[in-house]
DNA sequence: GAGCACTGC
């Protein structure tokens, strides 16, 4: 060792002490910005306005509360009588129009969400109509007369009645324009939503059962192709079930329940839930009991009694919370929303909940509701949890995460916090596996309510599972008794072809008569997170009586979404996955077979209302022993970068012994701590830098806020906010359906401008701003606007967030330079380099990538680029993971080697990205340095 | 010249 080493790690070590009291000093200016705004760490502009309307509406309610709120209930149940009788009568009406179509008339009908063939050829055959249907048919008629002889009259009224002038009374309407303000409250859409769903519910039983009994025999099964099902066993269920046959058990269950539940008081219902024998008991072991696994199964109650029994119980008392984590915002929402209706209070005072973009707290909220996620958020301001008297972590078996980094750091707060309870509550068999991990802590059960379901194997594989979904659905229709279907697909793409061949399909089937005499319609509705809002809520329409829905899903429908009336499921076994692989950075989204555990979620969707069955295409043997028992867990499949920084900020430097339920692999580990050293987030000792604090404040990757950090150099914070905005929806921005794909495509082209798919993304979000976040102009240029809105959301918290960390927001107008140069800013570690031949190699890693097609930049490509993320998606590459092409997914952007010196002289030598192979470069391939000034008006 | 499952902060 020389002096000169010698004075360069003294430097170092200089620099690194420097930094970290620098780092503190940040540290406690942001403590005392949080105390004195007491109600939340990570507030945001927008979150602090919405408190501000919170505080004031709460204050106007009391002042006003008996004044307004009786007229306000009389108004919506008004208008609500209105809508409901309109939409009866538009339902009647189709209902008629329907059956003399379907039956009157010899024609039939398929639907999809946007099709309805009625121009097929068809002919005419015999049909009986029973005396019965008949008769039911002209009793709808009749009821549907009346009502429009009613309407008249009533308009007539109308016209001869005097009547006030809605402005004359000003105070009224004024008060009136703050019902639509109140409708703004948090939950009042799930509130209305939610009313819709047990409207819906309690609506569709009626004469629709009797007559599928009658009709049930005239069907008759001729059919070409058909899997052949055995059935090896049967999922128990745990509802008594008093006859057997799907509708009559439905048809007195909901009977029952209907004709209770207006009976019924709160209480009663309560008391009703499988979990409130266990009451007693429950509270016994949590008080003897540290840390306590509960194992329940859905429809328990868990999620919304225990939280109530610990406050009955006192848990709540001096102020102390008791806090639930869920892995899903809606989940926190509905459940919250629940529970304060149960005990009579208004959301948002005694019970509320705490979601990113939205608090429903405050200083008086003692049961708290919150996505895992968001828990997390609250540890790095309450480290010691000192406001939580019990933390209830549920659906842990799904494993999220979130969860999984939860599970790490409770069970260390348990150590030294004995009067924290901690409940960690599943629903599997993992339940075990929990207990060893949280130091062999008791296990507590908890029956569930479910009805049983039968699950059928195919005899043999299926070489073909689309097709044999196709086959067995229209098995299903033509052999089983009404009830909708629910097919598990992997992706848009296979969803829009299964409902393609689906329809053409069941027009040959129908054409050469094969499906018997009688037709019962067939609704079939695609359904994916990608998928635009409007038509994914045609799900949750009821089915019309005497027809039979059919839902293909992606693995949306596993978890996240319930849609009512499911009876059969069809699982072909597959799912895409993401996976990640440490060693090359790149991701991939694989069609994997789906876990024992997937398996049976899926099976249990058919269990909800009333005995199912499942139809898995695929044998018996496979089940047994080809798959795995459990999903791999998100924490082993994904780039920890963000994990680690968040670990790093919470005091954890040691991660290579962090107390992990299932650890993540150590490269990964690895490669995310190298990561954030160059980014300059941990110093050489590993410890979390000034900047690295910062960049721990803002919730996205690490490369992106450092990004966002990096733009204050530039003067484009404004433009960086954006971007990161609009990555963040990435993906989701663009709607292509297969049907108008060229017309997308065109759209999308249009939004193109030069420099790469970053600056697209900031012209579309400007233009979006300039139409005043329009609606109509995003449906016209194929842009989903439920993203653009989430992109303004996170724009708008990100943008706090900068206030937060002390960062000016500057424009830099066009200057489409330092926005690029704040993106290499983040994400220098990103670049690729155009080699001889036209193919990119990354600089670091030396891999051979590909531009994606729907880059920008793949007409024109450009020597240096840098790019947002490695994704493999050629599926001939699927099983061979070291092919050498990887494509470059979504955003890439052009940049010079000379900006990666300047950003990033740490990581990057001269040497490494010099281009020396410039002028042997074909002139179509790569651009020379005057050719890209020219074109970008580069300074540079 | 080919195509992102699902969450969450």
């Amino acid at each position: 060792m020389d002096s000169s080493s010698e004075d360069e790690y003294e430097k170092q070590e200089r620099e690194r002490l420097e930094d970290l009291k620098e780092r503190d000093q940040f540290a406690e200016r942001l403590r005392k910005k949080d105390k004195e705004k007491t109600r939340n760490l990570t507030m945001s502009r927008s979150d602090r306005k919405a408190f501000e309307e919170a505080a004031k509406r709460l204050k106007m309610e009391q002042e006003d509360h008996k004044k307004i709120v009786p007229k306000l209930r009389v108004e919506s149940r008004r208008e609500y009588l209105k809508k409901r009788k309109l939409d009866k009568l538009v339902e009647l009406e189709a209902d008629i129009q329907d059956e003399e179509f379907l039956f009157g008339d010899v024609r039939y009908a398929v639907t999809t969400h946007s099709l309805v063939k009625k121009d097929q050829p068809t002919k005419p055959w015999v049909c009986r109509v029973s005396n019965r249907e008949k008769a039911n048919l002209e009793y709808k008629k009749k009821v549907f007369q009346l009502a429009q002889e009613h309407a008249r009259a009533g308009e007539l009224e109308k016209a001869q009645r005097y009547h006030i002038p809605e402005a004359t009374k000003k105070g009224e309407t004024e008060s009136y324009i703050e019902v639509d303000e109140r409708e703004r409250v948090p939950n009042a859409e799930q509130r209305k939503w939610e009313e819709e769903r047990l409207d819906s519910a309690q609506m569709k039983f009626g004469a629709r059962d009797a007559r599928a009994r009658h009709k049930e025999k005239e069907y008759s099964l001729v059919m070409d192709e058909e899997i052949e099902f055995i059935q090896t066993l049967q999922m128990p269920g745990s509802k008594k079930i008093k006859f057997w046959g799907w509708f009559q058990v439905e048809a007195v269950d909901e009977e029952v329940s209907e004709y209770e539940q207006k009976k019924q008081s709160i209480a009663e219902c309560r008391r009703s839930l499988p979990i409130f024998p266990f009451r007693e008991a429950l509270l016994e072991a949590i008080e003897q009991h540290q840390i306590l696994i509960i194992e329940g199964e859905t429809g328990s109650g868990k999620t919304t009694q225990i939280p109530q029994y610990l406050y009955e119980a006192g848990y709540c008392r001096g102020g102390k919370k008791v806090g639930c984590t869920q892995p899903r915002r809606v989940a926190a929402m509905s459940v919250a929303s629940r529970v304060a209706q149960e005990m009579g209070i208004k959301l948002g005072n005694e019970v509320g909940y705490s979601i990113r973009f939205e608090d429903c707290t405050s200083s008086r909220t003692v049961i708290k509701y919150m996505t895992d996620g968001m828990m997390l958020r609250e540890l790095m301001s309450e480290p010691d949890l000192a406001g939580y008297s019990v933390l209830i972590v549920d659906e842990a078996h799904e494993r999220t995460l979130h969860t999984d980094v939860l599970f790490g750091l409770v069970k260390d707060i348990a150590l030294y916090r004995t009067d924290l309870k901690l409940l960690i509550s599943s629903a599997t068999l993992d339940a075990e596996k929990f207990s060893e991990f949280f130091c062999e802590a008791p296990i507590f059960r908890i029956p569930g309510r479910r009805f049983p379901v039968d699950i059928y194997y195919t005899k043999a594989p299926e070489a073909n599972y689309l097709d044999a979904c196709v086959v067995t659905v229209l098995q299903i229709h033509v052999t089983q008794p009404l009830g909708d279907i629910l097919v598990f697909l992997t992706g848009q793409e296979e969803i829009e072809t299964c409902l393609e061949s689906l329809q053409s399909e069941w027009c040959e089937q129908e054409r050469t008569r094969k499906l018997g005499s009688k037709i019962r319609e067939l609704i079939v509705l695609p359904i994916y997170a990608n998928l635009p809002s409007d038509l994914q809520a045609k799900i949750f329409e009821p089915t019309p009586p005497g027809a039979r829905k059919v839902v293909l899903a992606t693995n949306i429908a596993e978890t996240s979404l319930t849609i009512d009336g499911i009876v059969y499921v069809i699982d072909p076994g597959y799912c895409k996955q993401n996976s990640y692989n440490a060693k090359t950075g790149v991701e991939s989204l694989i069609i994997c077979p789906v876990s024992k555990a997937s398996a049976n979620q899926r099976a249990g969707r058919a269990g909800r209302v009333s005995p199912g069955k499942c139809f898995r295409l695929y044998t018996a043997w496979a089940y047994q022993h080809e798959m795995d028992n459990d999903n791999v867990p998100e924490i082993q499949r994904v780039n920890l970068g963000n994990v680690v920084l968040l670990l790093k900020s919470l005091g954890i430097n040691d991660l290579v012994h962090f107390d992990f339920l299932d650890p993540p692999s150590h490269e990964a580990l690895i490669l995310a701590l190298e990561q954030l050293y160059a980014l300059g987030a941990l110093n050489h000792a590993g410890e979390l830098t000034k900047l690295g604090r910062r960049m721990a404040e803002f919730p996205v990757d690490p490369m992106l806020s450092k990004m966002l950090l990096a733009s204050e150099t530039y003067k484009c914070t404004e433009e960086a906010v954006t971007v990161a905005a609009m990555l963040s929806v990435q993906g989701s921005v663009f709607y292509r359906p297969k049907d108008k794909g060229v017309h997308a495509d065109t759209a999308r082209k249009n939004f193109t401008v030069p420099g790469g798919d970053h600056l697209t993304l900031l012209n579309v979000y400007s233009q979006w701003v300039e139409t005043n976040y329009s609606t109509q102009w995003c449906f016209e240029n194929f842009i989903q606007h439920r993203s653009m809105r989430r992109a303004r959301d996170v724009r708008e918290q990100l943008e706090g967030l900068m206030e937060r960390v002390e960062i000016e927001m500057t424009s830099c107008e066009s200057d489409t330079v330092a926005v690029r140069k704040a993106i290499t800013a983040g994400y220098f570690y990103n670049t690729a380099r155009m080699g001889k031949g036209g193919t990119y190699k990354t600089v670091k890693q030396q891999q051979t990538v590909a531009i994606h097609p729907s880059s920008s930049l793949v007409e024109d490509p450009p020597r240096w680029v840098i790019y947002h993320e490695l994704v493999f998606t050629k599926k001939e590459y699927m099983r061979q993971p070291l092919s050498p092409v990887t494509h470059v997914w979504g955003q890439v952007v052009e940049i010079q080697n000379a900006w990666l010196l300047e950003v990033a002289p740490h990581f990057y030598k001269a040497k490494e990205i010099e281009d020396s192979t410039s002028k042997k470069m074909p002139r179509t391939l790569g651009k020379t340095k005057a050719q890209l000034h020219e074109r970008l008006g580069s300074t540079a």
